[in-house]
DNA sequence: GGCAGACACCGACCAAAGTAGGGGATCACC
DNA sequence: GGTGATCCCCTACTTTGGTCGGTGTCTGCC
């Protein structure tokens, strides 16, 4: 990954005084380099191309257009290079469309100096780099997002016999009845036997809440 | 959070060695304690209850009973203490089960001592605490678990009429048409009339698909 | 051996989902 | 003011889904 020793760095913000300490910081390291420096998105763009910066530093709230915007324009054109969001205490509700939009971290700009500099060399690294608290919203949204639903999921399946946890599988995967009977090579009554019994030990009503919970239960993919 | 100045730690690793280490480590902070030290998932269990720690760091493999068997188990009686996984370098698969079990942290053995010691700082304050290679495999997942699909999802979503979006969400919490019918004020018609509608437009053959899409692109909940 | 329980299987019947097609209202554009 | 596009609503018809009851088999148990 790293071209030579010095990892090419370029700073977004639109406060020079954070500018101006962050270059401080990270110039103190002798394996960082900043090779320059903008004040908005559209400027971060133009920067981006033309300095080809290892990794890029980047505020979210700048006139213009947004760190967001722009880290998304940048990720469009070169893949190469690896953003790191900085943010201030209040402004942790962007982590979702950080993450999904291709950030390498994200950390507080309260963060210790050391810490800073070694976000930089991770993300440079091929790593990620997330300040405590925002590795616990992420480890929350983690947790919450499959693991009530899938724990309630699981255990309902495991109630069913492997005959119907092989049709629910498939209803799962939205076939029909008539696919189902023919990817297991019974009769339509049959299925359907099956699956009576899978809606009553789900406690659902149709198939469609059954898919859901084959869905949540990781039956499917 | 913190009882008083020092954090009080509990060291578990079935290696005489890696314990000692650490200790070492740790114990050169002055912020931190070490309580004692166990060799086993069982013997973490006795010691997490009998001098409640506020920091457990926890290796995976051991005898008797593993790291991730004993955090689940020491977590579910007391919900005070903060379990911080430590792991060598191959062992990256357990992540999943250790997020979802409750750790407060997951960090590589290999980390530099400062790392380590900033990693129980994190955990005894509440955020969490993981490896930049961690956090990166956290990071994709959590990237890729939804917003493939997600994304996919969002843009077949978004090419229905209000009405037709309205039916696909009641679909997808496994309404069923006379549901539907009576939550919308509609026929038996009409409704069905835009669920073709839907299924044509999300190129999907029956309901069940048609709920899943609605299930990804976050229709429902 | 008889009996209870769980499982996989099936036929007949009724309920729900899905298809095909059309009416009417609204809006934009020429 | 005609034309086309879009949306919402609907009737009549076919296909699929779901219920109810019942058969044969295997297993464990007294």
């Amino acid at each position: 990954m790293s071209t030579g020793l010095p990892i090419g760095l370029l700073l977004v913000d639109d406060d020079p005084l954070i500018r101006a300490g962050l270059g401080t910081i990270l110039a103190s390291d002798p394996g960082l380099k900043i090779l320059g420096e903008a004040e908005n998105g559209l400027r971060a763009i133009e920067l981006a191309s033309r300095l080809q910066p290892e990794v890029i530093m980047m505020d979210i709230r700048m006139p213009q257009l947004d760190g967001l915007g722009a880290m998304e324009r940048i990720l469009a054109e070169s893949a190469t290079a690896k953003v790191l969001i900085l943010t201030t205490f209040g402004e942790e509700e962007y982590i979702d469309r950080a993450m999904s939009g291709g950030a390498a971290g994200f950390m507080l700009k309260s963060s210790d100096p050391e810490e800073l500099i070694r976000g930089v060399y991770s993300v440079a690294d091929g790593a990620a780099a997330l300040s405590p608290r925002i590795a616990k919203r992420l480890v929350d949204k983690f947790r919450s997002v499959d693991h009530d639903r899938r724990a309630r999921a699981i255990g309902l399946i495991e109630q069913l016999t492997p005959r119907e946890h092989d049709v629910l599988a498939l209803v799962g995967a939205g076939s029909s009845n008539s696919e189902i009977l023919d990817e297991l090579v019974l009769t339509p009554a049959t299925v359907k036997g099956h699956m009576t019994s899978i809606l009553l030990k789900l406690k659902v009503r149709n198939r469609v809440e059954a898919a859901l919970i084959a869905y949540q239960g990781g039956l499917v993919d």
